[in-house]
Parts: structure tokens; C-alpha cells; sequence
DNA sequence: GCCGTTTTCGGCCCGACTGTTTTCAGTCG
């Protein structure tokens, strides 16, 4: 059972003993341990096994339902509640407006099992016959089954960002707004995003409001006053923009960066010092004094805590760590001196290599690497050896044209399904730099996934390990494999892991980042850039790499050319 | 059910909105 699957169980649980009326805090107990365990990039049971209190949030009692869960697949508990509530009446929940207690009703007093009956009920009055579900909830949730028949789920960051630019920028441009900013999950650099919130402050609110409903990127018009509007957005993503006072814009966008589990931590950790954190300002219990804050910075000092970054507030350790001033300091965009891996004409990319090097003299790198496809990739014209040594002399030629950077010669190599490497050792060393790649053979088990990716780490040809999971954001999951002993031997030999900056790859992941620093690996962050724009998806990488905690010095390409030669020519 | 440099018992985030009520439960973020 996969840790997404015993998290799910949970809170499956948690709805249910919802529906049942149980004790608030039991529920909050079992999501919060469903929120912990989707986290781990361990399995749950390795973990359990080695220390039984070694997930926050997980005690005993948790603990013993997920070993059964492990060992059965269910537990007798989840069978109990399913007497009660089947299944198929908890995917009701998914529905907007509907909660576990009006689920609940709606089995048992009107014997709804799906979204069929439940569309039927909401339709000839039955719905809004109960107790305290009147004609205008019925109508709500026959219009939110509708909704919720067409949504396609969560937005990948790559597409909502731009998005959310370019909003930004037409309300800048042609409102009078003071100030504007988008929060969310989109500002936690989050792989995917449910809705966009924005928060802003306008001394002419009305200027602002009429032009959002009018943009041509908006769809239909959810609401539309002067402190709140909702849209929905051609592709179906909701906007909502908050505006305040200049007093508490800090207060609001503190509130809707979330996420969730921070803030909730956030106000445990304050009630504990006799304070109340709103999205209204700090209240001092005691006195009922409010302090409001115009930005987020004020709040976390008042609180006593180092500022604690977006990427950071998970509701992992980030308030136990900025208690005793223990947050690292996190890379940023500028500390980036090159981007390490990028394709040209060579294969399957569509610039030449002249234009790639000039976009990168434009980003303000002072290094890079061509690195396009070997041989086995033949669906990306992959080079030959002899194709090879010719690109790298025209990669010589090029460099003789542009002495303000220098430009490595590189390859993406293909790592075979046994683990040996697309080019032979002696051609691979002729190269500056080896990124090796998978890109074939995914479906392999786990151990074998991980002697492959072992022989690749160990090969000291090797330098970079490129997208290492091969997941696709939304779309495959990648190879499984041991993280743990794949890292580990990363940190031994000197080889670097690709944090990939692509937004549909984003590999490693957050919490893979987290694992492998932890591991004392160190990462690269690169673009994988296939056309010179593609340079601009480096702050998705770096985002992802903020999130996992990643500092300049864990990553080889925010450093000075001369560490990074230096520990090119490692063991050779 | 979890958790503790205030606690091994007694707490557990905060507020808005909606629709239904006539003081509040449910849902959401």
C-alpha cells in the first residue's frame, strides 16, 4: 500500500467519523495524520518500523490503525463506519456545499447513495425538505454537482502563473490599485494550484473591481462588490481578490498564503503566548489590544519568530525552527550563475546553439552547458559519437565568439535499463559535464529502479543526475526506488541530483529535495530548456528548491565557475 | 486521537458567509 493510498484510508476515516458525529479533535487527529503521511517520501511502514513516534501528528492510537491497514488492506474500524455510511455516500463530500453532517442526512433520511440521487433530490423538492435545508441550498448543490461534473481538478503552477501575471499586470496597468499581490498555494510555489487569491489595497476599490469582471481572461462573475470579487477564468480556475485597508494588507496576505496547516500552527503558537492571530491583526488576550501590520514581516517578529518564507509554511517544523532562529537562508533566482542542462538543433531542440548561449548571456549567466540528447533516444535525433565530437567543436567556435561566458560541453545520456550509461566511459570523459537521464524502462520494480540508479551515481564519469523520478506533475508518478540508499550514495560520490525547473516535470520534488539535502546531497537547478524562453522556468525550480529547504551552497549552479570546474574534475 | 521548557490531563485556530432560523449549524478557506 502506497503512502497516497494510506492517506487517503485516513481520511476516508476522518469523513466518516465526521458523519457520525464524533469528537472534532479525534477527526482533526486522523487529517492531520492523512496530511503528514501524503508528505513522506519514505514509506509510512519503513518509517513506523524504525520509530514509532517518527511522524508528527501520528500516535498510538494512528499508529496501530496504519500498521493494520498495512497488514489487511482495511481496518475493522473503517468496516464498522461502512455499515453505517458506504462508501460511495462519503464521495458525495467531493461535491462544494456538501459536508459530511448534510451527507449524512441525505442517506438516511432520503436513502441517497450517489450524485445521480442526490441530483434527482435536489431536483423534485426533496433536497430542500429537510430540516434546515431550504429551496436555496437545494438549488446550490444541484448548480455545484453541475460544477463539479465539469472541473478538471487542480491547475499545474506552470500554466496558473502566467496567468496570474498577466491579471496582475492589467489591474496594475489600468486600475488604481496601490498595492497587489497573489497569495495561495501559487505564491508557496505549490506543483499545482485549486484557486487564485489575490490580495490588494485600493483607495479606489470600484476602479479596480469593475475592471477584474471585465478582463477578457474571465469567463463568468461569481460575485462583484467592492471588498470581495469572485470570477472564474476561461479554463474554469477561480479567482478571488480580497481588498483592505493599507493597515492590515500585511494581516490578509499572511492569511491567504496559508497554508492551512501553518496557519492553524501559527495560532496555536500565539494563543499559547495569550495572542490571537486573524487575518484582522494580533490580539493581545489580555488587554484586547489589536496591533495591525501592513506587512507580513511585522507579524512574524511581533510573534517572536524569524520570518518564515512562503515556501516554507507547510505545518511541517517551520515555527519550531524559527523559534531558535534555525530557518535556513533559502537560495533565490539571482544567487543562479548557469543553467547546466538545455537542448539544441543538435536533437530535439529548436535554437541553435549560438542562440541558446546568447539567452544566457541575457539571464546574467556567467556559465552554462549544452547538453543535448545521446544516441538511445532516437526519438530525439540523440547524437552519435561522431555527431558528438563535431557539436563540440562547433560548441568551441561559438565560445571563441563569447569570452563573457564560458560554455561547458555536455551530454544528457541515457541511462540504460541495466544502469550502464549511452556512450562508452572514454567518450563520456572528454565531455566538461554528464547529466544522466532515464527515459526508458519506468515500469521497472523498485530494485531494480534503484541498482540502475546506483550504477549511474557510481560511474565518476557521471556528474548530474537529471529529473531522477521522471514523474510527470499530474500525470505519471516515475520510478519508484530506496531514496534513502539512491541519496545517500549521491552524497558519497559527489553526484549531483537535478531539481528540474521544467513546471511539468519539477523533479525532485519538494519533499525529495528535503530527503536528499538531508542526505548531504547536493542538488543542481536547471531548465531543461528545449528553445531560449524556456530559460524563464527557472523560478519554478527554484521554488520547488526553496520549498525542500535548499540554500546557494547546496546547489553547485549558484556557485563561482571555479568550484564548480573543481568539482567536475573530481576522481579524474 | 495527539501532545507538552507552562501541562501525562485538558486543552485543541479563526472568522466569514449562507440559509435557515429567531440564535445558530454547517461549510469553507
Amino acid at each position: 500500500m502506497l503512502n497516497v493510498q494510506v492517506a487517503a484510508a485516513l481520511e476516508e476515516t476522518a469523513n466518516l467519523l465526521e458523519m457520525t458525529g464524533e469528537n472534532v479533535f479525534r477527526i482533526r487527529a486522523y487529517q492531520r495524520a492523512a496530511e503528514a503521511i501524503a508528505d513522506l517520501r519514505e514509506p509510512v511502514g519503513t518509517i513506523l518500523a524504525r520509530d514509532p513516534k517518527g511522524i508528527p501528528g501520528v500516535g498510538s492510537g494512528i499508529a496501530d490503525h496504519i500498521r493494520e491497514l498495512l497488514a489487511t488492506g482495511t481496518t475493522k474500524l473503517t468496516v464498522e463506519l461502512h455499515q453505517r455510511f458506504p462508501p460511495e455516500v462519503v464521495a458525495l463530500l467531493q461535491v462544494p456545499g456538501v459536508g459530511p453532517k448534510l451527507a449524512a442526512r441525505v442517506y438516511e433520511e432520503l436513502g441517497v447513495t450517489n450524485l445521480d440521487m442526490l441530483e434527482a433530490a435536489a431536483i423534485d423538492g426533496r433536497l430542500a425538505s429537510l430540516p434546515r435545508v431550504g429551496t436555496k441550498s437545494a438549488a446550490n448543490v444541484l448548480k455545484n454537482i453541475e460544477g463539479f461534473r465539469r472541473r478538471s481538478g487542480r491547475t499545474p503552477i506552470g500554466i496558473a502563473r502566467p496567468l496570474a501575471e498577466s491579471i496582475i499586470a492589467a489591474l496594475l496597468e489600468g486600475s488604481n490599485v496601490q498595492r497587489l499581490a497573489a497569495a495561495g498555494s501559487l505564491r508557496r510555489f505549490q506543483e499545482t494550484v485549486g484557486d487564485l487569491d489575490f490580495v490588494g489595497v485600493s483607495d479606489e476599490p470600484k476602479s479596480v473591481m469593475d475592471l477584474l469582471v471585465s478582463l477578457p481572461q474571465v469567463d463568468r462573475v461569481l460575485g462583484h462588490g467592492l471588498t470581495k470579487s469572485s470570477v472564474i477564468l476561461l479554463g474554469g480556475l477561480q479567482l478571488d481578490l480580497r481588498l483592505v485597508e493599507p493597515r492590515d494588507f500585511g494581516s490578509l496576505l499572511q492569511h491567504f498564503t496559508g497554508s492551512a496547516q501553518h496557519n492553524i500552527q501559527l495560532r496555536e503558537y500565539a494563543v499559547a503566548r495569550g495572542l490571537k492571530v486573524s487575518e484582522y491583526g494580533l490580539e493581545d488576550m489580555a488587554t484586547s489590544t489589536v496591533r495591525h501590520f501592513d506587512d507580513e514581516e511585522g507579524i512574524y517578529a511581533a510573534l517572536g519568530l524569524q520570518f518564515i518564507p512562503p515556501e516554507l509554511r507547510q505545518g511541517r517544523d517551520e515555527i519550531r525552527l524559527a523559534v531558535r532562529n534555525g530557518l535556513p537562508k533559502l537560495i533565490e533566482l539571482s544567487d543562479l550563475k548557469g543553467d547546466l542542462h538545455m537542448h539544441t538543433t543538435w536533437s530535439d531542440g529548436s535554437a541553435s546553439i549560438e542562440a541558446m548561449v546568447q539567452a544566457a548571456i541575457a539571464k546574467g549567466y556567467t556559465y552554462m552547458a549544452i547538453s543535448d540528447h545521446s544516441a538511445g533516444l532516437g526519438v530525439a535525433r540523440g547524437l552519435t559519437v561522431e555527431r558528438l565530437r563535431a557539436q563540440a567543436q562547433e560548441i568551441r567556435e561559438v565560445a571563441a565568439r563569447y569570452p563573457e561566458i564560458r560554455i561547458l560541453t555536455a551530454s544528457e545520456v541515457d541511462i540504460r535499463a541495466d544502469g550502464s550509461m549511452d556512450f562508452p566511459d572514454d567518450v563520456l570523459a572528454e565531455l566538461d559535464l554528464v547529466i544522466g537521464s532515464i527515459h526508458s524502462a519506468m515500469n521497472q520494480t523498485a530494485d531494480e529502479a534503484t541498482a540502475r540508479l546506483l550504477k549511474a551515481i557510481e560511474n565518476p564519469n557521471v556528474d548530474i543526475i537529471g529529473h531522477p523520478t521522471t514523474r510527470i506533475v499530474g500525470g505519471r508518478e516515475g520510478v519508484e526506488f530506496d531514496r534513502p540508499e539512491v541519496f545517500a550514495a549521491a552524497a558519497r560520490t559527489g553526484t549531483a541530483l537535478e531539481v528540474n525547473a521544467n513546471p511539468s516535470r519539477l523533479d525532485l520534488r519538494d519533499t525529495d529535495v528535503r530527503m536528499a539535502l538531508e542526505a548531504g546531497a547536493r542538488i543542481t537547478i536547471d531548465t531543461d530548456a528545449h528553445v531560449q524562453g524556456n530559460m524563464d522556468l527557472m523560478e519554478f525550480g527554484v521554488g520547488t528548491a526553496r520549498r525542500g529547504g535548499a540554500r546557494a551552497q547546496d546547489v553547485w549552479n549558484a556557485g563561482p565557475i571555479d568550484d564548480l570546474l573543481a568539482w567536475l574534475q573530481r576522481d579524474r
